[in-house]
DNA sequence: TTCCGACAGTGGGGTCGCAAT
DNA sequence: ATTGCGACCCCACTATCGGAA
């Protein structure tokens, strides 16, 4: 199959809003790409590469040739382009990638260099990624969505499932089971005001501690263990302690899903950069492991021995777990029933959350107690509860958006009172706006404008708007040294002018608060 | 008819590893 | 030794479609 026709299709799934018509034109282009082709164009439709890490991204990318006249790229042309940009390494790589680069984009036409530089950076806008092309792939084989999907949850990717869907039929989908040694997508939590909120959706539901750490989904069978992250990466050899309190549960198989935290010397939870810092590490893991130890702490299992879990409610899950793991490496949790639902149940859930910060944790989950494992689904059944802190700060400059924010300023530049008074910036956001304040902050943050790069709008003080987010963090990109942790606007403070902003020291406060 | 679950889009800061400077 | 880049970790929120209620 030619590039130009998936690159046409594309097009044609960006042109239409409506999903069940990208379903159409997915399932028509997977169905004529056949089955030699279909695992590249699904891969390629649903952005991604079966490369993975290619090294390559926006800045190797910036310059491109003189696009080709006409069309002539197939798939695998640009398959085996990736292969050999997958494999450049060592001295003078860089230099390598960009002329490897430059030759295929060079052999495009302009809508397919188009397509390849959105592919190659994540950002095939077309309203239509992995989920959109299951469906896809479902209506192009005649297999039921909700089959297709759980075939993916499992094997943890689109690309196998369709390979063997179209090779093997519906039959074949059968083999996608959960199988120790082959990661599942990760269940996850949806949001909830207020405990009271989710006690009140869930009823009998168990509120555990969310711990702030790095998701882990650990398998063992026999001797053989082995760690993934929530995107499915393998990070075993980074966490050696995982495997060896894996190692040491006594059964010979199973499957358990958790988060791995690290304690400081007395016993209080390090901090998520401390965390992500060490299981990020991978060139001298034990001066990582001596530094920053991590422990395990499980919530959920999915297999046991013989015993597939997946479907049986949480509350059995539960217990399978309580007879497998240690309390140490499991999460503290209170169990709200049913029966017992009411005022106590609240008040006793509200004083586990105020526990639960006390000991220095990020929050809650609540999970019905009644549900099975969701893989891949941000569930209804669970929902998370963290507090929120809120500032006023003063909008310093705002960045040109991008995409359906094109026109608008989007992304704003935040500061916060100094000791002097002057403004220190903070750190950004562009969450949380809707059309309407797009449309209005645009506006008057161009009364404001004192300049104009093309990219970024610098304002003279004036704007107000009130920021929530979830913590503060350390900081070696910002003056102050911190960084609010997803700041996200809530409203415009027009009854504020900047000199009654919140100051950084208020700021410094209400991290201590949330640690 | 209205409501709500699921998806995609729009990006944020920190950290590590690698190659270039 | 420092810097730039890519890839990954954590993530919030809005708009929209289309099926459920």
């Amino acid at each position: 199959m030619l590039l130009v026709t998936l690159v046409d299709v594309s097009g044609a799934v960006a042109a239409t809003r409506s999903r069940s018509r990208k379903t159409e034109l997915l399932a028509e282009l997977f169905l004529a790409a056949g089955p030699e082709d279909a695992p590249l164009a699904i891969a390629y439709l649903s952005g991604r590469v079966p490369q993975g890490r290619i090294g390559v991204g926006w800045s190797t990318l910036r310059e491109a040739p003189a696009p080709a006249a006409a069309p002539s790229l197939s798939l695998h042309d640009v398959d085996a382009a990736l292969d050999g940009l997958a494999a450049v390494a060592g001295k003078g790589a860089q230099a390598e990638r960009k002329r490897r680069a430059a030759a295929l984009l060079g052999a495009a036409t302009e809508a397919e260099q188009r397509f390849l530089v959105g592919l190659l950076t994540g950002e095939v806008r077309q309203g239509a990624l992995d989920a959109m092309a299951a469906e896809g792939l479902a209506a192009a084989s005649g297999v039921p969505a909700e089959e297709v999907r759980r075939a993916v949850m499992l094997r943890g990717a689109l690309v196998p499932v369709a390979r063997a869907l179209l090779a093997g039929g519906r039959a074949a989908l059968g083999a996608f089971r959960l199988t120790v040694g082959r990661p599942v997508r990760p269940m996850l939590a949806g949001t909830a005001a207020s405990v009271a909120e989710a006690l009140t959706a869930l009823g009998s539901c168990a509120v555990e501690e969310k711990l702030d750490g790095i998701r882990v989904q650990v398998h063992r069978d026999g001797e053989r263990v082995s760690v993934w992250t929530r995107t499915l990466e393998d990070i075993t050899e980074r966490l050696p302690e995982v495997v060896e309190v894996a190692r040491a549960l006594p059964v010979s198989r199973c499957v358990l899903d958790g988060e791995v935290i690290a304690y400081d010397g007395a016993g209080r939870p390090r901090s998520f950069q401390e965390i992500a810092g060490r299981t990020g590490s991978r060139t001298d893991v034990a001066k990582a492991r001596a530094l920053v130890p991590v422990v395990p702490v499980f919530f959920d299992v999915l297999l046991v021995d013989e015993r597939e879990l997946l479907d049986a409610p949480f509350a059995r899950r539960h217990r399978e777990l309580a007879g497998l793991v240690a309390e140490e490496n499991r999460v503290r949790r209170y169990v709200v029933e049913e029966s017992g639902a009411g005022a106590d149940a609240l008040a006793g859930a509200e004083a586990f959350l105020a526990e639960t910060l006390g000991r220095g944790h990020e929050g809650v989950v609540v999970k019905d107690l009644g549900s099975p494992y969701s893989a891949g689904r941000r569930g209804a059944a669970w929902r998370k509860v963290k507090p929120v802190h809120t500032l006023d700060l003063v909008v310093l400059a705002a960045e040109w958006g991008h995409g359906r924010r094109t026109g608008k300023l989007s992304n704003l530049h935040l500061g916060a009172r100094g000791a002097e008074g002057e403004l220190v910036m903070l750190g950004k956001t562009f969450k949380g706006l809707t059309d309407a304040m797009l449309a209005e902050q645009t506006e008057r943050l161009l009364e404001l404008s004192l300049s104009d790069d093309g990219r970024t709008v610098r304002v003279r003080p004036g704007l107000v708007v009130e920021v929530a987010f979830d913590g503060v963090q350390r900081s070696s990109r910002y003056p102050a040294g911190l960084t609010l942790r997803f700041a996200r606007v809530v409203r415009y403070r027009p009854d504020k002018t900047p000199e009654e902003a919140d100051t950084v020291e208020a700021v410094r406060e209400a991290g201590a608060g949330a640690a």
